[in-house]
DNA sequence: GCGACAG
DNA sequence: ATCTTGTCGC
């Protein structure tokens, strides 16, 4: 598939937020409610700066595997917190143009809307594609919530600065939550709605694992 | 000012 | 993210 160009490439903290800045504005939070093909996103790193991406696609339906893709690449930007985007995003853009088919929803992991900037990978994602995003994080980041209650389905609103910016979900029976938020392209409720239907039996999505799996199993 | 801080 | 043992559970 085609993704748009990241060049100019920052390279201090000051150009990478200008870049999250000027992109944030392109983020739409309305779209689809349904989804044929889910991709799961996923990136493991080996040594100092070396990493594997790894995109896989399934069909929603059944969810059959319909593509594979892996990249070896070098770590792009260093570890700050709400640049994370920028160490992978080379990586995962890759990974997506050698896809052959569309996915209809990018599954990414980490935040989208719920960032300092608002404007996490999910979200970036999502604009270079401009694809439905949304974000699965696994520990907490910006905002603060009540724990949600103990079922499956159980969430409790992310408030930052005064706006919801995402959800604390629960997605199995006394279970750590996860923590959604929009991308592009999609509601909140879409995302809460699409994350529980991808986890049926783990805490994490299934697109998710899946490209966590593949990314440490290349080949 | 200091600490905390997605992966 | 990664460095790591044993342990609990399907």
């Amino acid at each position: 598939m085609q993704v748009q160009q990241l060049h100019p490439w920052p390279t201090t903290t000051a150009e990478a937020e200008a870049v999250q800045d000027r992109l944030r504005g392109r983020v739409e939070l309305t779209g689809p409610v349904d989804f044929a093909l889910v991709a799961g996103l996923d990136v493991h790193y080996h040594g100092e700066d070396a990493l594997t991406a790894a995109v896989v696609v399934l069909d929603a339906g059944t969810m059959a595997t319909v593509e594979e893709v892996t990249v070896r690449g070098r770590v792009a930007f260093p570890y700050v917190p709400g640049l994370f985007a920028f160490r992978e995003l080379p990586a995962l853009v890759e990974a997506l143009e050698r896809l052959t088919v569309t996915p209809d929803l990018l599954v990414c992991d980490g935040y989208g809307l719920a960032h300092p900037r608002g404007f996490g990978l999910a979200c970036h994602l999502g604009v270079l594609t401009g694809l439905p995003a949304l974000g699965v994080g696994k520990t907490p980041f910006v905002g603060t919530h009540e724990p949600p209650g103990p079922e499956r389905g159980d969430w409790a609103p992310i408030v930052h600065e005064g706006a919801v910016v995402g959800r604390a979900l629960r997605t199995q029976r006394e279970i750590k939550p996860v923590y959604v938020s929009q991308g592009h392209r999609i509601s909140l409720d879409t995302v809460t709605d699409q994350v529980l239907r991808l986890a049926p039996r783990y805490r994490l999505p299934d697109p998710i694992r899946r490209a966590d799996h593949l990314a440490r199993h290349p080949d």
